[in-house]
DNA sequence: ACGCATAGAATGAATATTCAATACAAAAAA
DNA sequence: TTTTTTGTATTGAATATTCATTCTATGCGT
């Protein structure tokens, strides 16, 4: 927690924040590594002392996103045992932190449809959903969410708010509080138990 | 129809299905047009002759991926008034071209989530879908279908299929036909009036 | 003075695209 | 039927650019 270690912080932040930035807006294969160490403020060497490849870098940014977005998913749960006010609390986290961080669900997309990486990168990052996880399987065994293959309920609800969040970011439909309340039922009614 | 044009349809198709497997396989920017050439057994120089660039040749393979999909998803229907039956019959119709197609569904998911390609060039091939769009609002005229805007119930709807295609194709879920039937059950119940 | 941090030019490998030369098929002429 | 002509199709090497990465020199805090 020196003065050192937090400058190291700095630029190394600054060169993910910047990465993150230019892929979402120009993709993977159109950001060079020369325009992320000008956007961050560095040289183009410098990269290359905190990460030792650009595969690297991306992996790095990746695993730090999929961390911030569980710990955003689980803000506020008051841990009760009434389900369906869970997973409205679950579902308005998550669509919230992608409405708010927008470059950091851009990023997030493209990652997860793009072979640039492996799929074992991608899989040793699910960890973070594993409350959100349980608590599903926890509605199943309490009868109030149906049984399904934990792979496919994740998906699926997963699935919905990327759409929902895709319709606001992308201008294509203003989602104001109304909707989004019909959207979370929405989901809710695909899930729940009739 | 002579003998010329047969020729050119073929090495156009040829190069076509090249880029389409390849980019699906290591996406936009691993995919060098010297590869592409070499799989579609053509000259590098060949391409050009029938795209100007390789972002026309993307654009024009996603052009005809969407519309193949869109053939795709009417296939079959009865133009019945059952909105339920043409309902299951859209989904499984659009389920079964992604699973039969992989290496389509691959190419359009990395397009949809790529900022390579305008986002007027995505906007253009959505005429395709119109047929459902107007099946989607004729079930909300009937007070079957909830009443939405056009644009979330399109997304949810087609987001859903995807979620379940993907988990199929990678892999990560068998889809037996038991479980694509709960999947379609699950999406009907997120639009219907109940 | 020591050692990590940073810079930025240099390197070497790829890559999209161009271009001049060649093959080819169909029509025209002989 | 043969020969010539014509325009398109195809080739693949050459070009000019771009990029990830390396490396040497310099800065700077302790």
């Amino acid at each position: 927690m020196n003065i050192q270690y937090m400058k190291i912080t700095d630029k190394r932040e600054a060169i993910l924040q910047a990465t993150m930035q230019l892929i979402t807006e120009h993709g993977f294969h159109a950001t060079p590594m020369s325009m992320v160490a000008k956007q961050a403020g560095v040289a183009a060497g410098t990269i290359y002392h905190y990460f030792s490849s650009k595969e690297e870098l991306i992996n790095k940014l990746y695993a730090e996103l999929k961390q911030k977005m569980g710990a955003a998913l689980l803000q506020n749960d008051a841990g009760s045992s009434n389900i369906r006010e869970r997973f409205f609390r679950f579902y308005r986290n998550l669509y919230t932190h992608f409405i708010q961080h927008p470059d950091e669900f851009g990023f997030l997309e493209q990652y997860a449809n793009s072979p640039y990486i492996s799929q074992a990168s991608k899989e040793e990052n699910q960890q973070f959903y594993k409350p959100v996880v349980d608590f599903l399987l926890q509605g199943m065994e309490m009868g109030v969410l149906r049984g399904m293959e934990q792979e496919l309920i994740t998906a699926l609800v997963y699935g919905h708010v990327v759409s929902v969040a895709k319709l606001q970011l992308s201008g294509q439909l203003e989602i104001t509080d109304t909707r989004l309340q019909q959207a979370i039922q929405s989901c809710w009614d695909s899930v729940k138990i009739n």
